[in-house]
DNA sequence: AATATATATCGTAATATTGCAATCAAATAA
DNA sequence: TTATTTGATTGCAATATTACGATATATATT
């Protein structure tokens, strides 16, 4: 198949899922990370910055863009890219819950 | 292609998309779910907890097993599965950090 | 030993992702 | 207007993922 079967899970699996998903390349790890380092947000030279293809690039903006994680807004020739801070509350409200979740529970396994 | 060009990338970038590829699906995210709802771990029973055909849950369980999410150990006839604090903490770290930072940088986009 | 139970592996079909060359679109600069 | 710059889109090849039936393996039970 290769089709996610999303509507047998809740919307809460499904989000985080594909929040997930969004970071799970290194490239599109890297461009966070590029985009904390600046400061607040690019405009432009993320290509310079990445051993990959101006196409490529563009399409992993996208993805990080329609799962929420960045914002773009056009500047005149250029666009800026910012981190979204609720998307990032989202993962990180989710792993601090595991977290303490875990250390409660004091699994022994 | 189709093949992530890891080679290009910092250890710790690949390491964090490998952890949040692990995550990217659903399935997944259910099990880690379930993982944190039972008493520690899981003896049996994730096959009737989810919809999805036992092959593909042992597929799913796999990955999560190879990302370092969860560990799992024989006892008997029956695979107790259970989820890695220090993998867990990995990725809480990172989004502890990308919040605080964001916080201090305040992006104006 | 024969059977049942729990989980992994194999094989394969359907679909998704990754990467890039070529090209397009829009704003800016000359 | 004619470049130039910046970034998106298209099209395609290579590879990866998802899902599951069939089958294998390994322990437990009878």
């Amino acid at each position: 198949m290769g089709a996610t079967k999303t509507e047998h899970f809740t919307d809460r699996q499904n989000h985080l899922a594909t929040l997930a998903k969004a970071l799970g390349h290194p490239a599109r790890i890297a461009i966070l990370d590029y985009l904390l380092q600046v400061e607040g947000c690019i405009c432009g030279d993320i290509v310079n910055e990445l051993p990959l293809a101006q196409p490529t690039i563009s399409q992993h903006l996208k993805e990080l863009k329609n799962a929420g994680l960045i914002k773009g807004n056009v500047t005149g020739n250029a666009i800026c890219y910012c981190i979204d801070e609720v998307a990032l509350g989202t993962l990180q409200a989710y792993f601090e819950n595991m977290v303490t979740n875990i250390a409660d529970k004091k699994a022994k396994c």
